[in-house]
DNA sequence: ATGAAAGCGCTAACAG
DNA sequence: CTGTTAGCGCTTTCAT
């Protein structure tokens, strides 16, 4: 029940402490003989440093957090991934809370991880977020944050995402090309840029190619599964049944695959699905989902890097970027 | 750029910051009077304790380590959210390292944590972790731990699994009682219990319904994708190519389906494919798979909720235990 | 019912 | 090259 502080080594050695924690960050000041000697004696004691202590010194934690909607979506699952991977080598432990697409745990959420004192925070926004002035106190606050996938048009910090709006017109584009007519869209909902830009994408692509936009087949829900269950229940269920459907994300077209099966459907030749995401299951059912792949562990990754940098250099020292990652296409049987 | 603290609400009301820090926590002694006026000013401030802070000077946080192979998995990033939404409750946040199946990254993840004085520990472990002895420091600093699905037999502390054994033990009576012979298993490292048991349950019902085990039937590998792949490629290049395999995880079972899918086979007439987990992602591929339900999201909540019991009461009040959940078979038309 | 004071472990002026 | 000192925000014992 014993824990190394730096006292003891310094003690052990008849230092100071501050001489032991110069030695042990290698400060150039401190001789090459007492930092072999400090650190010899930590090893031996198997001292580590208390990152809480240190944190409450510097006011800033090794710490990033991450707001996510859903942690076992694949999408976050595999972002928080990169995230982990690229922190770790740089030293930074994360710290995760989901809000559960919930707006008031989104904002208890943000109060938790600035009472931690986080370095910096990356931030994918819930569903039922409109208004995004909680975020305020973190320019208040000097925290910096990066979003990522999930944006607000009020947003100021640095983005990542990718060009959600080419990836939509891309594949309503192939789908056109394949020769469906009627093609719907499982919408999701409009504060989150995302899915305005995909279906912004879907609009433009009808349009550029000559085609009239039905409004009856724009459904419109959130991200989950159960919002494609839904959309396809009502789109199915329409007197002129669509020949395709483009979904805002890959769980929103399995819960319409789900249903489409139901009903004794054929894929593709009764109707056509179409995800986004590239989730790995929508390359395993039958037939496998066309879909547009969004590098969710990329994006995890240069949300991280983009946020390091601006805890490394300060945030004033920064200027804000959006940086938009090219989609790929994926196509595959089910359309 | 302010953020209020203890001192500001006392010097606003000339009061001392210990009044002001038990008026904000209720303490019986302070009159009412002056908690509301605490109250009313802290809000007007907007204040919020300084979590480090407090950690710092109690010598623990209300962060609530987690140490898992892969956060991607959806076995774990599923646990993981159960332990969120309970943590959430309960007024803790949760840190996430992942070891990557790594067993030095395990050990510094587990550095990490302890430096980051975590309330409690949550573990499942790296599928290279042979030795569990690093995780001593735990029992020498009293810090609570629970591990959860990947133990270890020379592991003390409280665990959270399902009956592996049974639960391969009824998936492989199935596959007898549908008629097949030959049945192969995919198995999982040695040094991890539930591979063990998850083999150990396939051999008994074998055994039990007076079937001989052949050794050549079972390959060995991990816990990964790719560990299905290369052996469901050695069983499939047997001379008496298997009629059934079973796989010791879903991840497994998938990358075993591609190779069935690749090399033409059909799934169950030439051969039965079964896994364990029950990933959302095996009811969806076609044949669906039969495999063994795991309640990933329930073990996370359970672990977590036996780690708060112990950080409450003490790890030295509560005695370990071992809580072995029930599984539940999913047959699908795989078998 | 409230205050004074000490201290958790570490870092960073400032001083030598 | 090393030591002294102060203090980050909060809790808690001991006074009053």
């Amino acid at each position: 029940m014993f824990r190394a502080t730096i006292t003891d080594i310094a003690r052990e050695l008849g230092l100071s402490a501050s001489t032991v924690s110069r030695a042990l960050h290698d400060h150039p000041d401190i001789s090459e003989a007492t930092k072999t000697k400090v650190k010899e004696i930590a090893a031996r004691l198997d001292y580590f440093p208390d990152s809480i202590a240190q944190g409450f010194k510097k006011q800033r934690t090794s710490t990033i957090g991450i707001i996510v909607p859903e942690i076992q979506h694949h999408f976050f699952s595999s972002a928080i991934s990169g995230i982990e991977d690229l922190a770790y080598n740089a030293g930074f432990t994360i710290m995760v809370c989901q809000s559960n697409e919930d707006y008031e745990r989104e904002k208890l959420n943000l109060r938790a991880m600035v009472s931690n004192r986080v370095a910096g925070l990356l931030v994918s926004l819930s569903q039922s977020t409109m208004d995004v002035s909680h975020f305020d106190i973190l320019k208040k606050r000097k925290i910096p944050v990066v979003f990522f996938d999930r944006t607000h048009e009020d947003l100021t910090g640095s983005q990542v995402k990718v060009d959600d709006h080419n990836g939509a017109y891309q594949l309503v584009s192939h789908l056109i090309d394949r020769g469906y007519k009627h093609i719907a869209h499982i919408a999701g909902p409009s504060n989150i840029l995302i899915g305005r830009e995909r279906e912004c994408g879907y609009r433009d692509a009808l349009i550029d190619r000559g085609l009239t936009i039905d409004e009856s087949l724009i459904v419109r829900g959130g991200y989950r599964n159960s919002d494609g269950t839904h959309g396809a229940e009502k789109l199915l269920a329409l007197p002129k049944r669509p020949d395709a459907i483009f979904c805002v994300n890959d769980p929103v077209a399995l819960g319409a695959y789900l249903v489409i099966k139901q009903q004794g459907l054929r894929i593709p030749n009764d109707i056509a699905l179409a995800g986004f995401s590239n989730n790995p299951i929508s390359a395993l059912i039958e037939p496998p989902l066309t879909t547009v792949d969004q590098m969710s562990y990329d994006i995890g990754k240069s949300a991280a890097a983009l946020l390091l940098e601006q805890i490394e250099k300060g945030v004033d020292n920064v200027s804000p970027v959006i940086l938009v990652k090219k989609t790929k296409l994926i196509i595959r049987k089910s359309t």
